[in-house]
DNA sequence: AATGAATGAGAATTCATTCAT
DNA sequence: AATGAATGAATTCTCATTCAT
């Protein structure tokens, strides 16, 4: 028998950490953090549960990897299309989107990145991403008063409310359980992008007509 | 000792089982969800651990009926102004200027009323007490929309939106942590009515150009 | 049905809480505290597990008890012979005695107490005890120098070398593993106090002689 | 990759079985037998854990030779100034002076070889080591009697207690935690020396008396 | 009705040992 | 022969729930 000492075995190395680390956001995603014991995850990656302390030091990393990991790939998405072309609000309705979109797929894992509490080291990398999340948001937002296309206002805040206002709309108890159909879903993201264009693009009656004058 | 079988026993019971509510509700207003156990909230009731199983079949039911009752009174005052005088726009943002001084006040029990995960058994509750806050607001958008101040949209979107908008803002990790002055709150809380204004009763400008025509 | 508030339920607490400082010394005695877990303890004082963290914030401080409270006991015998009548001799010769009849009862739990290595917080207990054990000798030690009756010699290191010394005589590999009779006992108590009086208490030949000119 | 069958494997082997020994020593010369995982010990070694149980069927095992090999030599250098030239007393001060040296180079060590508490296997290795250590310095005892040198006295008490003392005064928590001039060493030693002789040594005056009439 | 001590299942983490490659 | 990833039993500690008094 010869050792065949080629990336195989890296790839997997690599394997075992993904299948772990998918098993986590799967759970995750059906019943959040809470449901997620390190047993289980285990389990659903079909290795034993020291395995997971073989790649993770602990469970609250591993979480957190969850969640930086997600999250970024997210942020990527969102974070790219302020370098696309268009108008803020064209780019602000394209953001929202495609974070809703997505969002809707795994509404459970949307909501567990977004909202849910787990112990602080998972916090940190929450944390991170709501905050780079909020920043993508506040840029956008910014250029469009620059363009004078955007009434002033606290960018700050705005880009919070933004973010609570699609997540909840999106994930809330408000939303439909299960859209059956892509229509149903097409409507209620453009229900939502409406929303938020308005409340961030549009100018108070008394302005609009102060400046039609 | 005997037992004196009175109404006084009733109203004791009454009141041992709003102190267990009471203590429940300030853990939970301390610390959230989890760290108010069962033991604690029986010490700060002053009553045995045991006793709060004579009043409230599992843990689980205590919490959602802390939810409930919190929800209760938060909804009261905000559908109390529904009610009261004015355009909708002017009760939109009084309804939001109040829940937005209370839960600047209780930031930790507002946030778990809203967001923090617990058992399938609370989440019921929250999910009873959200959606009757998205209706309150659902109310004041459609008379909006029937008086012609606001423009059509999707309603229930716009009322979860709303409420996701002005939970994040204000309890979001977005939101500092502690805001030192009433000015600081009173800027929060205005930045905030002026988003959601604009977000439900704004026209964008190409349909108001058309309507001013 | 009545309910007898009487020191009753007090004494039974405590007769618990005695019942796994019992158990815990006993399996310590026995297998030193590497054998000692919780689920041990639990186990042989006759309650759940959890029952132990009821009285005991941790198996380090359960342990750290059963240290002190052992070694206190063991402290106020030899300590209050040195208050007792007789020459510095007499009553360091009384001192081990003692000591040495209640270890060669109990000589794991003796070893235990005086070598075992554990967890820091335990070993705060131990060495408190030891560092107590030796001041007693060192005590003893400096009136036999003061008096006359001892050579003039390092206190501090005879103090340890004495308890060194008489502890590997009575529970090292080196003493038997049971001796049979009483007779046994004595001899091998006496061959050590011969020892360790010798040991503090002679004066090399040289100075003998030179004294004696 | 082939396996040339040379001697050069033997050596390897040997060669590999030496490391893991060092390393095992070193690992408990720092940290004591807890710190020293099997996974420690092979890293350090810088071979696989698994090639741990190639050479070593356990790591009872292991750690029962490393407690042999090391034991073995301190034995042999205390062994070999038996042999040596003087007086039983200038041998036996000659013995604790190297055995002490030693200790203090290697505190940590010389604890874990005398005192620790593992499993019951290294136990047996230690047991053998403290059997003859104490077996030497009866030798030298007894050799002290024949001569009329040392007094009459029980020689395997005298032994154990002889090897308790300076062990408990070089390494026992009694003793400073670390001496920072070559002289404080020195001054250790000497009164260990000095309470060694006496206890061996020393006749008790009366008998001193007797003697020189 | 009230008590609160007791329960015990469940969770995270460690590590000696094994075994497919 | 060597590797080192994988195993899984064991350990400590928590806390909702029960029940004798």
């Amino acid at each position: 028998m010869t050792y065949r000492k080629t990336e195989g075995i890296k790839e997997q190395l690599a394997d075992k950490r993904s299948r772990i680390l998918n098993a986590a956001r799967r759970l995750v995603a059906e019943g959040g953090f809470q449901e997620a014991s390190v047993a289980a995850v285990a389990a659903l990656a079909g290795v034993a549960t020291g395995t997971v302390y073989r790649y993770f030091p602990s469970k609250a990393e591993l979480f957190a990897e969850v969640v930086s990991q997600t999250s970024q790939r997210e942020l990527e998405i969102v974070a790219g299309i302020i370098f696309s072309e268009g108008t803020p609000s064209d780019r602000l309705a394209a953001a929202i989107r495609a974070f809703a979109a997505r969002a809707l797929r795994g509404r459970r894992l949307a909501y567990a990145l977004v909202a849910e509490p787990v112990d602080p080291e998972v916090d940190v990398a929450r944390l991170k991403y709501r905050r780079a999340l909020g920043r993508v948001f506040e840029t956008i937002i910014e250029q469009g008063i620059r363009a004078n296309e955007f009434p002033p206002q606290n960018v700050a805040v705005s880009a919070a409310a933004l973010v609570g206002a699609f997540m909840e709309a999106l994930v809330g108890p408000l939303s439909p359980e299960s859209l059956a159909t892509d229509e149903d879903k097409t409507a209620l993201i453009e229900a939502i992008v409406g929303f938020c264009l308005r409340a961030v693009a549009c100018r108070p009656k008394g302005e609009v007509i102060a400046l039609s004058r």
